[in-house]
Parts: C-alpha cells; structure tokens; sequence
DNA sequence: ATATGCCTTGACCGATTGGTCAGCTTTGCA
DNA sequence: TGCAAAGCTGACCAATCGGTCAAGGCATAT
C-alpha cells in the first residue's frame, strides 16, 4: 500500500475505541504481510501476533486492565516481553485491539429483524447464535465481562450508542409482535438481558458451573442441551408457539 | 516492643477460605469492642473499618484483586495506606474477609426446601431473594463476579463443596417436583444457573445496563418490575402454574 | 501526673510495573 | 554478495506495588 495518510499501526485499527489522547505517541506502523511476499519473517509475524492476541485475551479476560502485566502476556505468548511491546505498541493499544476484534464478533452476529419474520424462529436464531459465540470465543466474553464490570471506561461509547440502537430496534418489534398476539406482552429490553445474561454465562461464570456440577470442562453436548433448555424454557415464558 | 503474644488483627475471621498458604504467618485476631467499654476511640475504630470495607469491596469489585491497589483502597477510605494495613493486615486478608463476608450473606439466603413445598411460592422466593440480595449489595455482587472471573481461586473450595450440596439437593427437589407433574421436566441445574445469572446480571453488568436503558441509575420501581418480569417468565417458561 | 498500651503515619524496603532504547541479528531484494 | 530495513531483546528507567517499622499522638486507669 503506498503510503498510507496515518501511519497505521497495532494489529487492526488505531484506539478508535478510546477517546483521544493527547498522548499515544507511538508512531511504529506495522504493514499489511506486504503484497504477496510470503516471506518468512511475515509468517512468524502472523505466527507471533496470534499468540500475542491470544495470551493477551486470556490474561486480560482474568485480571482485568490493571491487574493484567505486559510481562504474564509474554510469557504466555512464550515472547520476551520487549519483543511483545514491539508489536503492540502499549499495553492500552492491546486492550483496545481485544476489545474491538470482541465487539466487532459480536456485531457480526446482530441480524436485523422486522415484524414480517416468525417470533420463534427470530428468537431461538437469537439465543443460538449467542449462545455459539460464548462458546467460540469464552475468552472474549470474560474480557467484555471484566471490561463491563470496572465500568465499562472504554466500551461506554458503544453501549450508549450503536448497541442501544440495535437494543431499541429489536425491542420495537417485539412490541408489535406482542400487539399482534404472537407473544407475551413482556418488557422487550428486560428480556433481552435475560438471554444475554444466561447465555454470558456460561463463559464468565465457568469455575462456578464446572464447581457444582462437578465436570472438567462443558462438552459440546452440554452446549446443546443448554442452548436447547434456554430455547426452551425462554420461548414458552414469553408465550411464544413454535 | 513488649512482647505482645501477636498483634492482633483482620476484621473477622483469618483467611479461612484460602488454602493454608506457608507463608501468611499474622495470626492475629482482633477482640471484640473490648467489653462495654464504650469508648471514643472504639467508635472512630469502628467508623475506620466499616470505610476500609467499603472502599475495598468497590475496589476489589472494579479492578479485581491483583488490579486493585491498597493505596486506591487507602484514598476511597479516606486513610493513609499504613493506616489500612494496620487495620486488616495485608490486602489478602482483607480480600479473603470481604469473600467471606459476601458468602455469608449468600448463605443466609439458602434456605432448605422439601417436595411438599408449593414450587411456585419457592421457585419466586427464590428469584427475589436472589433479586433482593443483588440490589442490597451490588458491590458484593461484582466482586464475587470478579472472583469467579478470575478463575474463582478463593472460592472454588466453597464452589465445590457447599454449595454444590445445596444445588444438588434442590436439583432432586426440582426432578421431584417434575415427576409429579407440578412442573416441566427441565433440567434443574441449568434453571438455577438461568436464575443466578438473570439476577447477577442487573449488578454485574450494570454499565451495560443503564447504558442501553439511558437511565442514570435503576429505581426501586425498575428493579420491582424486572423482578416481576423474571418471576413471570421463569415460572411460565418451566411450567409451573400459580 | 504518670504509665500503659492502642492508634496513626511518614519514611523506607525490595520487587514489579509499563515503557524506552541502543545495538544486535535476520530477512529480502539488488 | 552487499546492504538497507525490519525484527529482536537485554539493560535500564521512573513510578508504583505490598508491606515493615520506629517514632510519636492519644485516651484511659491508676
């Protein structure tokens, strides 16, 4: 690419999620694998900035911003942790890149919706998909979770802004699918944390599902049978045939 | 120094609910306000306590253990950070007393049931015991939320054991309930857990919460009539009349 | 008043924090 | 083969971490 106006940098784009700093100096930019030169620095770099990705998702997702150290994600990337810094730049250019891969999973997953479509179908389609991105991904949900719980200081932006719009849109339909007698007339914005909640949980709340039912790990079949009871139990308590 | 057997210390018990680390030596045990002794100085002790408390649980609950600092405890508190240090002896310590104190009053909810019990009245006490816990103590909420995001290292003995017991006890309770035909035949395990995280949720992702419901804050009518909503819904959705 | 202990706190400790940088090695193109 | 650029990293920095300690402030019982 020839010359890019701003020096691109961090392993996707710049801390838009951020409000803007005065400082955040750090003018390293790190290219696109450079056309099709499949050299093989650029292998290990992609080979180096997954583990990165990685080892930063976990240890962020498990002590928070602050309590996460430059030097545990290096040595779980199995990196010196200069050569991490070389990557990423700071640790808060890290957090924001995990944060935005998280947030732009999550929109990859809101369909929109209009009064037309079929409740059941829109809603079991809804908790599924959730539920199937807890399970892709549990580290990127513990991160939102710990994210949110310190007070959401760099997520604020999107939960007042396109969420909510999403939030409201759907709740919208709800309304008139209640109105047309296809459902409960149940407060549409209190039953979409509901799926939220119970699906988030099973990823923010593992130690305490794998403690009382007394298993390793879930298995996929314990996957599905959740996501079937919350299918389920959900879609009759709001009234809903299928 | 005059040879005090060990200055004593810690807000209640010691750290019962960590393994028995090698180190952490402190044995200290901090009497009682020391007869009817009603002096000044007993009332500014306690005063100090009860900030420490507070301050720490807000802080533990935001940033989590690692992430949260004593001097930050020290400044919410409105006390010098040695001054705190007196009072609880070490950050873990204080951490462990707050854990203990959140199970405490997690404990003094669970109350036995028996199949005779009308599953409506239980399963609706239960969700507004669960609701009123949530609201009475939020900070509790997030930093058990925390701890268990964490990976539960303080807590996975209690996790693992008594409350285990009490989940599984109700489990039969529930499958009894189900054979009867008083309710649907949902596995009870995942309805708890749909229950512990509908009512976790309000607390736990708060910012999330008002920032999609551009609220300020949720008043005692919002948290009625979320109660409401929940009551509602679980019960239809597992099939119980009332 | 004098003595007795708890309470309070600034100074200080070694360890760890995020981040910088100089200087080295490796890579890719000529 | 030569050479510029990129990759890499040990040494180092000021700041902060949890925790200790000694010196003094203070209330109380004699």
């Amino acid at each position: 690419m020839t010359v890019t106006s701003d020096v691109d940098h961090s392993l996707t784009a710049a801390d838009s999620l951020a409000r803007t700093d005065s400082g955040d100096t750090a003018p390293t930019t790190m290219r696109e694998p450079q056309d099709q030169g499949e050299g093989e620095a650029t292998a290990r770099r992609q080979r180096n900035e997954q583990a990165i990705l990685e080892a930063a998702e976990e240890v962020f997702a498990r002590y928070g911003y602050r309590g996460a150290s430059v030097q545990a994600i290096a040595e779980a990337a199995g990196l010196p942790k200069s050569n991490v810094l070389y990557y990423v730049g700071s640790k808060r250019r890290l957090y924001v890149a995990l944060l935005e891969r998280m947030m732009a999973r999550w929109n990859a997953m809101l369909d929109d919706i209009s009064v037309e479509d079929d409740p059941a179908k829109v809603l079991e389609a809804f908790i599924r998909s959730k539920m199937a991105l807890t399970r892709a991904h549990p580290q990127g949900s513990r991160l939102f979770a710990a994210e949110v719980l310190g007070g959401a200081p760099f997520l604020q932006e999107y939960l007042r802004g396109d969420l909510r719009d999403w939030v409201q849109a759907r709740a919208r339909v709800f309304e008139q699918w209640a109105e047309r007698g296809l459902m409960d007339a149940v407060d549409p914005v209190w039953l979409i944390f509901l799926i939220w909640s119970a699906t988030q949980h099973y990823a923010d709340f593992e130690p305490q599902v794998l403690g009382i039912t007394g298993r390793e790990a879930l298995s996929d079949h314990d996957h599905q049978d959740i996501t079937d009871f919350l299918c389920q139990l959900i879609l009759k308590g709001c009234g809903i045939r299928r």
